[in-house]
DNA sequence: CCAAAAGTGTTTCACGTACACCCATGC
DNA sequence: GCATGGGTGTACGTGAAACACTTTTGG
């Protein structure tokens, strides 16, 4: 029984910070682990790799296994590989990160998870194994990348206002930003396509409604355009 | 004899994407295998990571005991988990890429390897498993990286001139730039330590040798500056 | 004295930034 | 009618880009 090999190997994990955004803040996605070691606390979604797997598949697997997401936009990270991450035996993680529109999915703990829930960032701290490492590293590239590609999107429904996508920069890159110079900056890039709605349920004017046009930015980008807020 | 594991574990490597630069160009480092699978084939230098060692500490290893180079930039670059990435089994390797004087080292073919030698970027062609996937990702990062990051001096001498380092520059990003724009640009950064020293041997006009002030690079970061080209 | 590269300033234009008021809507 | 956020234009300053000639040195 089991897999013998020549030379020790190390485990190999995936974990992943999701991130989210609803009307206050950033948020991410915890699961209370309903194992050992750590059995209880909070940590981020993730496990081993199976060998007939890739490492993005696997990803996507724990996170739908222990989380219930599916169809999130899921970027590789970094790969951590200290000596003492993890003190049960040696194991190494390839860190994802993952950006998911709040709205359009309910999470709900299962395999291995006592409970799944959605923290401020500020308070996704203390967590298991080096995986307040992991966060910071992640929001770290988020907040690196969210000027020069149009990750945000991901972050916001598919119809938005204006006003929803400068508060996502303001939240994600921790400062205010000047409505006109904004809108003058978004609009000139010429990838957001006006629709001819306006948002509902408001107690005062609608703001008029956008979506992302990836095609064109695509189209865009292979004639040298430069997204850049 | 041997390790045995309840479930199958994918092999882990590191693999290094090492770049050096000449007078004619940008140059990565290859060994020529003497080992199976691929003997006598052209590959990057990388091998199997221990159980106790560091991903780092496993690079370095294997590009000392593979082409002898010691003290060198190193950085992660991305891990690659595709299911047929190796002929024997499954192996996961994390890729590194590193940067070095060529002029400080001489490379010289060691353990598991028949010999160590630098190619040019556009030669570093057909190599074995996924290892051109590898370099193309790493010269694409390094292209990217090295406009916002002071990495370029890695590549140079200690003491270099400022037609060597645009020259760096014109060669990485593959377009020319104009000198009076160039100078004007590195030397407003206020990073570079003017020597009484000019380069020697050469048929003309000798020019003003500088060299990077790291200390001074990282006191403006932390008050807000940006490294640009 | 000739070849080769070093070294040096100015003008123009685009873009980032700062800044304040009227308008539409729901209650 | 009032509170709330939607929507809009201009002036100024900084920095990027274009551009050519003189100086120094070695052979």
């Amino acid at each position: 029984m089991g897999f013998e090999y020549k030379y020790a190997r190390p485990a190999l994990a995936v974990d992943c910070v999701v991130f989210g955004l609803d009307d206050e803040d950033l948020k991410i996605l915890l699961i209370q682990r309903d194992i050992p070691p750590y059995e209880g606390q909070w940590a981020l979604p993730g496990g081993f790799v199976r060998v007939d797997e890739t490492l993005e598949e696997a990803s996507l697997r724990e996170l739908e296994e222990e989380t219930g997401l599916q169809n999130v936009f899921l970027e590789q990270l970094y790969t951590f590989g200290e000596l003492e991450r993890d003190p049960r035996e040696r194991v190494v993680t390839v860190a994802y990160y993952a950006l998911v529109k709040m709205g359009d999915h309910r999470v709900k703990a299962a395999t291995d998870a006592r409970n799944a829930a959605w923290f401020s960032l500020d308070d996704a701290t203390n967590l298991v194994f080096d995986h307040d490492k992991l966060v910071e590293a992640a929001y770290l590239r988020l907040r690196g990348k969210v000027r020069y590609q149009p990750l945000g999107f991901e972050l916001l429904p598919t119809k938005f206002t204006l006003r929803q996508l400068q508060h996502l920069y303001e939240t994600i890159l921790d400062r205010s930003l000047d409505k006109r110079n904004f809108r003058k900056k978004i609009l000139s890039m010429d990838v957001l396509i006006e629709l001819d709605e306006v948002e509902k349920d408001v107690a005062h004017r609608a703001a008029r409604l956008y979506r992302f046009d990836k095609q064109k930015y695509k189209r865009l980008v292979k004639q040298g355009f430069n997204f850049e807020i």
